[in-house]
DNA sequence: AAACCCCTCAACCGCCCTGTA
DNA sequence: TTACAGGGCGGTTGAGGGGTT
């Protein structure tokens, strides 16, 4: 006899949660914690499977999810954690508070997997063909995370707009430091180094042209803060300099040292 | 302008693990 | 010891959207 079904999958809603659907499993946890994820939909009055309360709750409404552009340091972790790890992403997410198991395995097939793949290819036809191909995808995401970047505060909010405000608190001031790091797909571009060694990396630095990547828009507060004062690191101005900037960041804290072993 | 391509990511599926009776 | 329920996890899917032709 077959497993039964986690629930009754008869006359439940599925797809994509509305923002009613959100505030309401919020304010249910918010008022009785989850105790019985399966329990948990009949009592908070949705139409939905336990299972998918509770994915919902932890990949997204949880309020101390961090969302918005992975850093270059939280790439590099990640490629770091991956390479010890294997396919674990919730210890590898237990590795980055704010960040969950789905959305690191999200990243990691949509972006870090395939700049690899795409590194190793570069690496191989370089000698032959020069540059690299610079994926349409790419660009577009380019300028959605720009985009993303500016309003990264409210993406919670803009997402679930029904939320009550003790929800999302917490959320902007978690994702204000990444996007200023990481604003642009900087993040992406800049991260492109940390997963190869430095004489890859290096290699790769002059494959960029600051017409294919336009600097990114930068949190001017973000540079003058203490943490990144007592670094003793300038502010970039150019792309090269971004690079450089990055490569001695990720050296200083040991991820690129760890990495040069991939 | 529109059709097509393809990338992203939220959500689902099904298996596995653990706790409990 | 066994059976079952519930939670967790990793793989996969598909809608939506932006870029290209």
């Amino acid at each position: 006899m077959g497993r039964a079904p986690c629930c009754e999958k008869e006359g439940l809603k599925r797809g994509a949660w509305s923002p009613e659907e959100d505030q309401r499993l919020v304010a249910y946890i918010q008022r009785h914690g989850h105790p019985n994820w399966r329990a948990l939909p009949r009592q908070a009055g949705l139409l939905r499977c336990g299972k998918s309360c509770r994915l919902r709750w932890i990949n997204y409404l949880r309020p101390d999810i961090k969302r918005g552009n992975f850093s270059a340091d939280e790439e590099a972790l990640i490629v770091r954690l991956h390479h010890e790890l294997g396919n674990r992403w919730s210890a590898i997410a237990a590795q980055l508070p704010g960040r969950t198991d789905n959305e690191i395995k999200n990243v990691w097939h949509t972006h870090i997997k395939k700049r690899l793949e795409d590194n190793d290819a570069d690496a191989n036809a370089s000698a032959a063909a020069g540059r690299p191909k610079q994926h349409k995808a790419r660009k577009s995401k380019a300028k959605k995370q720009a985009a993303a970047a500016d309003d990264n505060s409210e993406t919670f909010t803009a997402a679930s707009p029904g939320l009550s405000s003790s929800v999302s608190s917490g959320v902007t001031t978690a994702t204000e430091s990444t996007a200023a790091v990481s604003s642009g797909d900087n993040a992406a571009t800049t991260s492109a180094s940390p997963q190869l060694g430095p004489a890859k990396a290096e290699m790769e630095m002059e494959s960029f042209s600051s017409a294919e990547f336009p600097a990114p828009p930068i949190d001017e507060s973000f540079w003058s803060s203490p943490e990144v004062m007592d670094m003793g690191l300038a502010v970039p101005s150019t792309r090269d300099e971004d690079m450089e900037f990055w490569l001695k960041m990720l050296l200083e804290s040991g991820d690129m040292r760890d990495l040069s072993v991939l």
